[in-house]
DNA sequence: TCCCCCATGTAAGCTGTTACATGATTAA
DNA sequence: TTAATCATGTAACAGCTTACATGGGGGA
């Protein structure tokens, strides 16, 4: 249910269409809620349907259409309400602490390649993320901005401080996972010996 | 697909029946894999289908039954197959740190019930690992101990060691949780002026 | 005229959740 | 005899993935 009140947070800055959202989307929000436009779409003509948007077809040339969508009253309410009401956490499912905790079943070269995979997936978010901060810090997101330019002087510090919180814990997340991934390194080497080729 | 794997890594330390395995499955690959019963029960039929195990029945009682599965050979070497293959990592999707990104919208109140969860929630995750970590230490986890007992004398270190890795990685990242949630109350405190009544 | 971007979807399939359903065995 | 535990499921639904499908607009 995650994925609709992403999709407002965005909308709320101001009408967009599902084009354009899905665009937005993917370089801001999506850094901590994937969404593919597969599933944009259709749960933006949901959302209509649940009265969260309205939506208001333009044309495009001569024949083109695309509907532009805004937040409506409820949408806005709805929006408000999960923001105070409590999160419902996931069960854990983590696939590589799963294999990490059974690695006694890999040879030592399918234990390597696992750890130095997980340091390259984690090395890529942290890159976004960290882009993102400095992106922040920088006033260099266009969601960002719109959004702070409908936001009132006094709360714009506030929206900016959460907003570096979240990618901050982030940002550290990937860190430990890297830390804890190299350490898993080391731990190959003491148990089978080095590699004999070294990762890079 | 990691459920079967996780469920082969239990019955390859010796056959189970479902229910002993769901069982089993709650106290140890189940603190980085949960599954419900009603999603057991099905895979492992599943599995059945797809030669990966293969199930007895043995009456139980006059007409009880229950089904004790072990694994196949073509299921010992899918195991060490996904052991060897790259992980397919998810795409992120955070509730927690989406919310925090658009804390600006809630209360102060609603952004401390927020944090205050998250605290909550992740210390009862680190309380979970941290106790395994020192069941493993303590050899006194019995799927552990069967385990050891079928391992030769030259790979117990190495399943000892990988099984310590994994959960330390896992309590690494429950402690980074909560001091972000930590640092977010303080960051409430700075932003609103201190809580009325201070969180116990 | 051709290609890239704009624009919006559908369909099949898998995984997981929640709730419900059923009956047998065993120990108090 | 009653309750706990053993034992095994089904059904409906939500959410997400992957692949496929279609066509218009605008610039080189």
């Amino acid at each position: 249910m995650s994925l609709r009140y992403a999709l407002l947070a965005l909308l709320r800055v101001g009408p967009l269409s599902g084009y354009d959202l899905q665009k937005q989307f993917a370089q801001s929000v999506g850094h901590v809620w994937h969404a593919p436009d597969s599933q944009i779409y259709p749960e933006l003509r949901k959302m209509e349907l649940d009265g969260l948007i309205e939506g208001e077809e333009q044309t495009r040339g001569v024949r083109g259409v695309r509907r532009v969508y805004h937040v409506t009253d409820a949408g806005e309410q709805a929006y408000l309400a999960w923001m105070e009401a409590p999160l419902d956490y996931q069960r854990v499912r983590d696939p590589a602490h799963l294999r990490a905790a059974y690695l006694e079943g890999a040879s030592r070269e399918g234990a390597l390649r696992f750890l130095n995979a997980h340091i390259a997936q984690w090395e890529g978010e942290l890159e976004q993320w960290e882009g993102e901060l400095a992106r922040i810090d920088a006033r260099d997101n266009p969601m960002l901005v719109r959004r702070l330019a409908v936001t009132p002087e006094a709360d714009r510090e506030r929206t900016i401080a959460f907003k570096r919180f979240a990618y901050e814990g982030l940002v550290e997340r990937a860190r430990i996972e890297i830390e804890w991934a190299r350490r898993g390194l080391s731990l190959v080497d003491r148990l089978d010996g080095p590699a004999p080729t070294p990762p890079e």
